[in-house]
DNA sequence: CTTAGGG
DNA sequence: CCCTAAG
């Protein structure tokens, strides 16, 4: 039985959301130290690493890696590895399925809000690094680590999160300042947990990459041939009524890429190959409602 | 909040 | 995926 080695490189890790505050009297060496001060909390503590394959976790860790799709020939789409807090057990006990980092439980505790979605993936674990795996054994990595970002922008206008039964966009932690109060810690600096963002600054990380898989791109197609391309509300609520993940915004996406990738030569398609048979359906579906809305525009105009 | 498109 | 002007 082969059994060729699966190489893997990291190219970056994305250092974890890091909470800071401190006064605008603060230097920038102070900010520095603080943030040094929140990373080194951070790595104190005891991390797991959580193993993602293309946006889904994999949880049975007796599995080898060419068992869970983790081979040279796997045309692996991304494999993420995500470092999570180990505040709370997943399930079983000690040594079970993470590996343990760190094992020290540091004074302060730097709190991550675990916000779960119910069966789906956290959406708020911290992304670190992609992978990506070549059929010859070479291999990228995703240069789009979509973690916190330290550097300038580290705020823009406040999002209106939508706050309906879905579409729920977790993001609780960003490098913030305070710009209140000097909290009074050794040097007017001060590391401190928040759970949401005290001064109302606006939170904003990137979603996870999540591939629609062929079989997502079934339903969707399947709900648009039977809804039309101008009512994705309809087609979220009729074809993903339980994905938090995939708003109707998304699924309006995806069906523009399908589109495009429709019209496009079968070797400048990546990722998973659509079979062509549900492409031809997104042509017919795309034809026949782009018609029919042209149709209603005249009806609209005849009315005028 | 939903549509509809550009970024 | 994100951002947003319009509706």
């Amino acid at each position: 039985m082969e059994d060729t080695n699966v190489k893997l490189s990291i190219k970056s890790f994305t250092v974890p959301e890091l909470m800071v505050a401190l006064p605008e009297s603060a230097t920038i060496a102070n900010l520095k130290k603080a943030v040094m001060e929140a990373a080194m909390k951070l790595l104190g503590g005891s991390l797991h690493v959580r193993v993602l394959l293309q946006g889904k976790k994999i949880t049975d860790e007796s599995k080898s890696l060419r068992q869970a799709g983790i081979s040279i020939d796997g045309k692996l789409d991304s494999l993420d590895f995500m470092l999570e807090p180990n505040s709370f057990p997943t399930s079983s006990s000690v040594g079970d399925g993470f590996l343990v980092l760190s094992q020290n439980n540091n004074q302060q505790t730097l709190r991550y809000p675990a916000l779960s979605e119910g069966n789906e993936i956290n959406s708020d674990s911290f992304h670190v690094g992609t992978i990506q795996g070549k059929p010859q054994g070479f291999h990228e990595i995703d240069s789009n680590n979509s973690g916190s970002e330290m550097q300038s922008g580290a705020e823009r206008p406040a999002k209106n999160n939508v706050a309906g039964n879905e579409l729920v966009v977790p993001g609780p932690c960003a490098l913030v300042i305070h710009p209140n109060q000097a909290h009074n810690s050794p040097n007017g600096l001060a590391v401190v947990p928040f759970s949401q963002n005290p001064a109302g600054v606006s939170t904003n990380k990137r979603r996870m990459r999540r591939p629609f898989s062929v079989a997502e791109v079934e339903v969707l197609v399947q709900a648009v041939e039977k809804l039309g391309t101008g009512r994705w509300r309809d087609v979220k609520l009729h074809a993903f009524p339980q994905a938090k993940h995939r708003t109707y915004v998304d699924l309006k996406d995806k069906w523009k890429t399908l589109v495009h990738t429709a019209s496009i030569a079968p070797h400048q398609r990546r990722g998973e190959p659509v079979p062509q048979g549900l492409l031809d359906r997104v042509i017919q579906a795309h034809s026949y409602w782009t018609a029919q809305q042209a149709k209603q525009q005249t009806v609209e105009l005849k009315i005028l």
